[in-house]
RNA sequence: GCGGGUGUAGCUCAAUUGGUAGAGCGUCAGCCUUCCAAGCUGAAUGUUGAGGGUUCGAGUCCCUUCACCCGCUCCA
């Protein structure tokens, strides 16, 4: 990464502009001043994440390549509801982990998890003697938590003089007499706050605690709690996969940088289940498998990489496994670093036995290998890929400024996810060409994305298709109604060439369908 | 959640010490037009982000709030 090239060059706010302009995305709930972290998709926009997600389901679901073992790998669909039974969150381990209480430092401004927050204090404390706080685990400042207090109360620090509590132990009216770990004067820490990254609501009409749901904050759980219907549905035996494409949603602390992290999002998850024993052998596969998809759709650049993550930032469910990479763009916002596009785990077999534990059937949900006469629980490898962040990426890759044409500013997408595939022009709206052309629409539309447009000035009409991103444009002219040819104006090298009316179609199959 | 900045037509921006909210571009309609936002004529468009206050009078001053951007923080 030391010679990697500059970040993008254009701002990002330029994009915001063009995506609003152009249809791509608007603020929702706009007219009311928005919302934060919520973002709608206009007509180009929606055609846009559309063309990934179809591509993604196409590519991974209904016609997947030859796994490791040469055989086409077996994958099957899912739509899995957005609120499920809350034992659902209690069992995967999100009621727990998405409450962790936070303490503010008002004079740092530095923000704490209270249970990783202890406090250094006499022993023989009488409840009016100075306490210093300091991280679990740090021991550097620990010690400067000591010295702190020794300095304070003029005495040598001796460890045994001191006990060590947890900060979540504290009684409010301690709080006066704490100093922050990073401040100067005591009394600066907040109580603990509850940061709920869930969204609740209620299902039926008593609001009340039994009545309480959550919104999904990833859609994995929808598929492992499926996982024996799925066995007992359909003809899959391990390895196999189930996908699914949702909406989830998260109370993100700080909705920032666009849609990059919004609280209401889509994914495009996979588990893959394996045999326990064969990690080693598609973790690789499905880590490479997920990065070339990403190149195919048009993210070829020096932008997007791959970084596998170091063992101490793993999730809960993946600390021991065969890895967990994230598949990265540098986004302008990000740049010089990069913004997850999609995180590809080994999560191992934990969901399925947690899902096995909290309802009771324990080892008799284990799956059970014909072909090897044994039952275990499946482990799982997960490419889990944000639609968004995908759609986001791809904007920001294809956002091109060119000062040569009237534009200003060209989008060059791949031509299969371009929202709209050609633009076809009557050269002038007179003598018979806007006939002809508009019949040729009818005829394309049937299988492509086109936009038929007679109006005004030629170099308007293509000036606006590059800022949709069309990767090509047919123009009818007077030679036309003479020899039946017309012009192909192609996006991205601005040359043109005359092919037959009755190629135009076997033309965008070539270049679109591969 | 903290600090800083921004907010006027779809976009880019004007609007004197507080004194009738405008222009260009784009959009739309018509004319014209034989290959890159050409030209002519005409049209639509705003509770100046929202709410409150001061004032005879607020885009302008004050308060509150919302959204976006930058920096922290957070991201199981």
């Amino acid at each position: 990464m030391t010679d990697a090239p500059a970040a993008p060059v254009f701002r990002m706010e330029d994009l915001v502009a063009l995506c609003r302009r152009r249809g791509f995305v608007f603020q929702s709930s706009e007219i009311y001043g928005g919302i934060n972290g919520f973002w709608d998709y206009g007509p180009l926009g929606t055609a846009l994440k559309r063309n990934l997600k179809d591509a993604w389901w196409r590519d991974m679901v209904a016609c997947p390549p030859d796994g490791p073992d040469g055989r086409p790998l077996s994958i099957v669909g899912l739509d899995s509801t957005i609120i499920a039974n809350p034992k659902v969150w209690e069992a995967s381990g999100h009621v727990g982990g998405f409450n962790d209480p936070m303490v503010d430092c008002r004079e740092s401004k530095a923000r704490y998890r209270a249970d990783h927050l202890m406090v250094l204090v006499g022993a023989d404390d009488d409840g009016s003697r100075r306490m210093v706080g300091f991280l679990e685990g740090d021991d550097a400042g620990r010690e400067k938590a000591g010295k702190s207090l020794a300095k304070y109360e003029k005495r040598e620090f001796d460890p045994a003089n001191y006990a060590i509590r947890p900060f979540t132990q504290l009684a409010a009216t301690d709080l006066s007499r704490v100093l922050g770990p990073d401040a100067k004067e005591p009394g600066s820490l907040t109580e603990p706050r509850m940061f709920n990254l869930m969204f609740e609501s209620h299902a039926g009409a008593i609001r009340d605690e039994d009545s309480k749901v959550y919104l999904r904050p990833e859609t994995a759980q929808g598929i492992f709690v499926n996982f024996q219907n799925v066995l007992d549905s359909t003809r899959v035996r391990v390895p196999f996969g189930i996908a699914q494409i949702g909406k989830a949603f998260r109370n993100e602390v700080t909705p920032r940088n666009f849609t990059f992290r919004s609280r209401e999002f889509e994914q495009m998850e996979i588990e893959f289940f394996i045999r326990p024993d064969e990690a080693e052998t598609w973790y690789p596969f499905w880590r490479d498998l997920r990065h070339a998809w990403w190149r195919s759709i048009g993210l070829t650049g020096e932008n997007l990489v791959l970084r596998e993550h170091d063992r101490d930032e793993l999730a809960h469910y993946a600390k021991e496994g065969a890895g967990t990479c994230d598949i990265e763009y540098r986004f302008p916002f990000t740049a010089p670093g990069f913004g997850e596009l999609e995180g590809v785990a080994h999560r191992s077999d934990f969901d399925l036995k947690r899902h096995a534990e909290f309802t009771g059937k324990g080892e008799k949900s284990r799956y059970f290998d014909q072909e090897r006469n044994e039952r275990y629980f499946p482990h799982v490898i997960e490419p889990s890929a944000g639609a968004d962040r995908g759609t986001l990426a791809v904007l920001c890759e294809a956002y091109t400024p060119d000062d040569s044409r009237p534009s200003g500013v060209v989008m060059k997408f791949h031509p299969r996810l371009a929202p709209v595939k050609a633009g076809i022009f009557p050269l002038v709206n007179k003598d018979g060409m806007p006939e002809v052309a508009e019949k040729l629409h009818r005829e394309l539309r049937v299988k492509y994305a086109c936009e038929f447009d007679p109006k005004q000035s030629i170099g308007k009409r293509y000036a606006r298709m590059d800022e949709a991103g069309a990767p090509y444009c047919f123009t009818i002219d007077s030679d036309t109604l003479a020899d039946q040819t017309v012009t192909v104006r192609e996006r991205d090298t601005l040359s043109q060439e005359r092919i037959s009316i009755d190629r135009v179609a076997t033309y965008l199959a070539e270049r679109i369908d591969g």
